[in-house]
DNA sequence: GGGTATTTGTCCGTATGTATT
DNA sequence: AAATACATACGGACAAATACC
């Protein structure tokens, strides 16, 4: 016996779902019902699927079952480049929703929450400031068609609203979009951005949001984007958080065929 | 109780641990140990550091005990400029292993492992060719200072060969680059490229090669780069696989400030 | 709403195997 | 070889979530 026996059962699923004997979404035998069929205890039927959760291809839900994962459709963000997403704020008109037509997505978003902090390490190093110096926060929470996609959290050093920019602590949307209302109000012109990418595991409050299995299987991209302005200081830092299960992103660099077919690995 | 048993046992290691009373590497209390201090049995005891294991906060080792995980030195890729990194070719020499001074950090990377495959679905598409059409596949693994760190396999189309371009499946480096080599024998020049970046759970042979725990709590990033030649016709798709937890990225847009002091968030 | 059957979740005790020191 | 520590496996009991009548 190379493998345990858990591990070899949990292969003998996996066979079964990637040879389509397991369509997504199906449910798999009961435990009791695996149990009999491989001769093995129940609580070594449940090693198996533990594993193959961990694997990520089947999730057990209590009362109902143990089914089959179905794959979420990624969203493909393009970080080079502006997002091409329809916006709507505010609340969101049930009656419209499921109107959305052909392969356009509806990305909804909270208003923002405004609140003034402290700086942490991380933002007072990205924005240049001393940690612990205030800094204007706006966070949002947005969705597409529905699913939970992902947690925005902007900051702007304290120093923008006594200068005058004082819409930044209003908590609504700033139609006109911060980076132009900040360029009218302070003559701050957003010339580039930096975008530092790292993976971890979802803390309690994102888990609840997107949704997540409480096995911590499922990660987050983090992204934090540092924006420059004309003299080269930040100006402002968007922290980003995707679920890794729906979320894709493109880089671009020099010239390349426009997106579309073509571009997509799967 | 709010919380099952096991659940909240995690939760006090994990508050030890975060407030500094179990430093990283430091092993835990042993099960036995931890199952008369907590008044729990064994099983649940592991059930809670099962939980610690798939936050990423401790690992178990057998026949030594739990220790807190220690945190890997990241290492940065720029994806949008090429790597600064020195690269080593071939054999390693261990006399030199651990001279490496300051920061500087040396890249090993193996042998190319030359392959004449059929295109799957993905790699097809984003060659544009078809699926099921003959590529050279030129697979490496590299490591940073002895740590496993990217596996990178890059496909060319097999008309290449018969163009002129001999020297692709040959198993040794291209001292050139292959870029060069390519636009030396065939005109073929780069003026740009595509990243597709996802994350999945690592396979197999990515969690052996790169020392992952066998609970898949550690994803791997899986980039796939498509160059493109002044025709804008894909020359070569590279797919690399970085494991997430020593790995992160950055995307330069614009005007920004050189790298550096504070571009890092953490 | 209530009650019941089904299914997974939690917890226990025990025994034996395997890896490491 | 022996001791230690985690890994695997069993069987049982009760709890909690869900679905259905």
């Amino acid at each position: 016996m190379a493998n345990p026996m858990y591990r070899q059962i949990a292969e003998d699923l996996r066979a079964q779902i990637e040879g389509g004997d397991l369509e997504p979404g199906q449910q798999l035998r009961t435990e009791i019902e695996l149990r009999d069929h491989y001769g093995a205890s129940r609580n070594t039927i449940r090693d198996a699927t533990k594993l193959l959760a961990a694997w990520g291809m089947v999730e057990t839900r209590p009362g109902q079952g143990t089914f089959v994962v179905r794959k979420i459709e990624p969203y493909v963000t393009t970080l080079t480049g502006s997002p091409k997403v329809p916006i709507l704020y505010g609340e969101v008109d049930d009656s419209a929703a499921g109107a959305t037509s052909g392969t356009e997505r509806l990305l909804y978003s909270t208003d923002p929450q405004v609140e003034i902090q402290k700086a942490v390490a991380s933002v007072g190093r990205l924005l240049q400031i001393a940690e612990g110096s205030q800094v204007i926060s706006r966070h949002q929470k947005r969705s597409i068609d529905g699913t939970p996609w992902s947690m925005q959290t902007s900051f702007y050093p304290m120093g923008f609203i006594l200068k005058g920019a004082d819409r930044l602590i209003q908590a609504d949307d700033i139609a006109i979009g911060t980076m132009k209302y900040l360029e009218q109000t302070l003559g701050l012109k957003q010339v580039g951005y930096r975008d530092w990418i790292t993976v971890r595991t979802a803390d309690g409050p994102e888990a609840s949001f997107f949704n997540l299995p409480p096995d911590g299987r499922v990660s987050v991209f983090e992204v934090f984007r540092t924006a420059y302005d004309q003299t080269g200081t930040p100006m402002r830092l968007t922290v980003t958080v995707y679920p890794t299960d729906r979320n894709e992103f493109i880089v671009n660099v020099g010239d390349v065929p426009k997106d579309g077919d073509g571009v997509v690995p799967a």
